[in-house]
DNA sequence: TTGAAAGCGCTACCAA
DNA sequence: TTGGTAGCGCTTTCAA
C-alpha cells in the first residue's frame, strides 16, 4: 500500500504537502494541489485510518448502538440504521454497529478504545443505565430518545407527548368522545421506554384537555394480544369509536380482527396510527396516522454529533414536531 | 486517557511486558502478569485502537456490507446482522457497517485505508459487479450467496437448489403432481441475485426427477402482487394442489386471498415456505417449511473470516443443507 | 522471563 | 506557499 511519502516523492512535495492538500487546512498553490491529486489518483492512495487517528486523535466514526431484542419493530430500526449510516457518509464519516448486549461496557470499550469520535444511543429507557458511563467518556453521544434527566446529553426524538394531543384533537375535532389507546406491548412499558411513556402521557393530558373519556392499554403481539387488549378496553370504556395504534405490530391484526367483528373502518370505529409513513399506506384501509420520522431523525442525530464535535452546538434536547397525515381511516362517529 | 506506559509505570514493568500480558504473546510470571492487570484495572486502560492497528496491521473490525434496497426483506436482513455483529464480537471484533450504496468505491475506501481486516458481504449476485474489486482487495472477504465465479473468494449460503428439491421431494411424497412456485419480487430475478437463481434451479431440475409438472412465478409484494401471480400459475398450469413459497413478503397476503377464495390449507392446497423458523410458525397456519438459517450463516460468515486471517483456511465455497420442518400446512391432494 | 528501542503512517507545530 | 520533524501509542525484534 502507499503511504504519504510515496505520494509526496512521486509529487514532488513533502509529506506535510499532502497531508495538508487532504485536509485543506492550509492554503496550496493550484498547482501543487494539482501535481498531488495526481499522484494520489496514481498511486491509488488512500491515508491509513489507524495512522490517522494516533495522529489526530479523530476517527472518523461513529458508533451506533441499537436494540435487538425481540419486541422492537425491526423494519423502524433498520430506518433509523440506514439514515444514520447516510447520513454520517454525507460528512465523511463511518459507523460502527454495537448491539446493546455488551450495555456500558460496549461503550467503554469503543469510547476507550478511542475508536469512534461520537456515540449515537437508539431505544433509550427514562432511567437509562447508560447516562452515568455516557457522561464519563470523552466522545459526545446523543441519544434517540430523552431520558428523565438529559442534563449533559444531546437529545433528538419525534415529540410524542405532542403527537399524542395531535391524534387525540383529529379524532376531538371529528367528534369523538370515547377513545382508546392500543399501545406498546407491556415490555416496552414495563422498562421504562422513553417514547413509550411520553405518548402515554400525553394522551392522558390531551384527553382531558379535548374533553374526551380515554383507556390506554398495552398489547402483546399477533392476534390474540389484540384480542385481549380490544377485550380490556372493552371492560373499562365500553364502546369507543375511535382507536389510536401506537403499535406498528399490532396494526395488522387490529384490523384484521376489526374485519371480523363487522366494525368498519372508518363507519363504524376511526383509527389513527403512529408508525412511519410507508407502513400507514401498506394496510389493508389506507390510515390516518401520526408521522414517526425516522429517516429525519437519524440524519439530525448524525447533525448534532457532528455539531458537539465542531464545538458549534451544547448538548440539548430536540423534539421534532408531529405531523399527521389524513387518509381514509377517520371519520365522525355515528 | 491512561497508555501503556502509564500501566507499565504503576506495575513496575516495561512498556513490552504489558504489551505482551495482553496478548499472550510471550510467557509471562504469574507475579508480573498480576501487577500488569491489576494496574490495567486500575487506570481503566483501554488499548488505543488506532495505535494498535497502525503497530501490527490489524484493526479487530470487520467491514459487513448489507443491501438497503426497497426490495430486501429486512427482518431477515437484520437476522444476518445480528448474527454477524454477535459472533464478531465472540472473537473480539467489532462490526464496521456499510450500505451498498457505494458500491465498489466504498469497499476500497474501508479496505485501502486499512480500517477492517476482512469483509463480509450480502446480497450477492451471480455476476456481481464488485467480485474483481475484493479480489483485488488486501483483506479477505466473505460473500453471503454465491455467485457464478466465487474462485479466490470464501462462499457461505444455505444450498438453496438442495432446498427446493427438498420442497418437492416433500410434496412429491404426499403425492402432488401439479406443483407452483411462488418466488420473489421480480427485480430479484433481474438483477440476477444469487440464491433466487439458484433456489429456481434446483426447483425445475427436481420437477423433473420426481416427475412432477411444475411452474413457476415471481411474485410482486401485496394483495395485487400475489392475486396476478396466482392467475398467472393458474393460466400455465391449472390446478396445482401445492405452493411453494420463496417469498416471506407474499406469505400472509397469500394465506389471506387463499381464504378469501375458500380454499383451505392444507385441505384443498399445500403449502411449502422457505423462510426463517419464526416467520413460518408465526402465520395464520404453522407453516411446513424449510429454513432459512440466517442465523447459522451470519456465525459461520465471521467464522470463515477469522480462519482466512488466521490463515487456516482457503477461500472456499460452502453450502449448508437444507432443514424441512413439517408443520400444519401439507397435506395429500384431494 | 524481561527490557530497550525502532518503527508503523500520519498530523500539526515550528520555521522559512 | 511550502518543508522539516516531533510525536501520537502501540507491537515486535533484538538483546540480555
Amino acid at each position: 500500500m502507499a503511504t504519504i511519502s510515496d505520494v509526496a516523492r512521486a509529487a514532488g512535495v513533502s509529506a506535510s504537502t499532502v497531508s495538508y492538500v487532504l485536509s485543506g487546512r492550509r492554503p496550496i498553490s493550484a498547482e501543487t494541489r494539482a501535481r498531488v491529486q495526481a499522484a494520489i489518483a496514481e498511486l491509488r492512495y488512500h491515508p491509513h485510518a489507524g495512522a490517522r487517528a494516533l495522529a489526530s486523535s479523530r476517527t472518523s466514526v461513529l458508533a451506533l448502538v441499537v436494540p435487538l431484542r425481540a419486541d422492537v419493530n425491526v423494519p423502524v430500526i433498520m430506518q433509523f440504521v440506514t439514515a444514520v449510516v447516510t447520513a454520517a457518509r454525507t460528512h465523511n464519516h463511518d459507523v460502527l454497529l454495537l448491539t446493546m448486549d455488551e450495555g456500558t461496557a460496549g461503550l467503554e470499550r469503543v469510547a476507550g478504545s478511542t475508536m469512534v469520535d461520537a456515540l449515537i444511543l437508539m431505544d433509550v429507557e427514562r432511567q437509562d443505565v447508560r447516562l452515568p458511563a455516557l457522561r464519563r467518556l470523552k466522545q459526545p453521544s446523543v441519544l434517540i430518545g430523552v431520558p428523565d434527566d438529559p442534563d449533559g446529553i444531546a437529545c433528538i426524538d419525534l415529540d410524542f407527548a405532542a403527537t399524542a394531543r395531535e391524534c387525540l384533537r383529529h379524532l376531538a375535532g371529528h367528534g369523538h368522545r370515547r377513545v382508546a389507546l392500543v399501545g406498546p406491548t407491556p415490555a416496552v412499558y414495563q422498562r421504562g421506554t422513553s417514547y413509550a411513556d411520553r405518548f402515554l402521557g400525553g394522551f392522558i393530558e390531551a384527553a382531558a384537555e379535548f374533553g374526551v373519556r380515554a383507556v390506554a392499554r398495552s398489547c402483546e403481539p399477533g392476534g390474540d394480544g389484540v384480542r385481549a387488549c380490544l377485550a380490556g378496553i372493552d371492560a373499562e370504556l365500553p364502546d369507543v369509536t375511535a382507536l389510536v395504534v401506537h403499535n406498528e405490530e399490532a396494526l395488522l391484526p387490529l384490523l384484521d380482527e376489526l374485519r371480523i367483528r363487522g366494525r368498519r373502518v372508518p363507519t363504524d370505529v376511526s383509527v389513527v396510527a403512529v408508525c412511519p409513513r410507508d407502513v400507514a399506506v401498506a394496510q389493508p384501509v389506507r390510515l390516518t396516522s401520526a408521522d414517526i420520522p425516522a429517516h429525519e431523525v437519524g440524519t439530525l442525530a448524525v447533525e448534532m454529533a457532528m455539531g458537539l464535535l465542531a464545538g458549534r452546538a451544547a448538548p440539548t434536547t430536540r423534539l421534532l414536531a408531529p405531523t399527521l397525515v389524513e387518509r381514509d381511516s377517520c371519520a365522525a362517529p355515528r
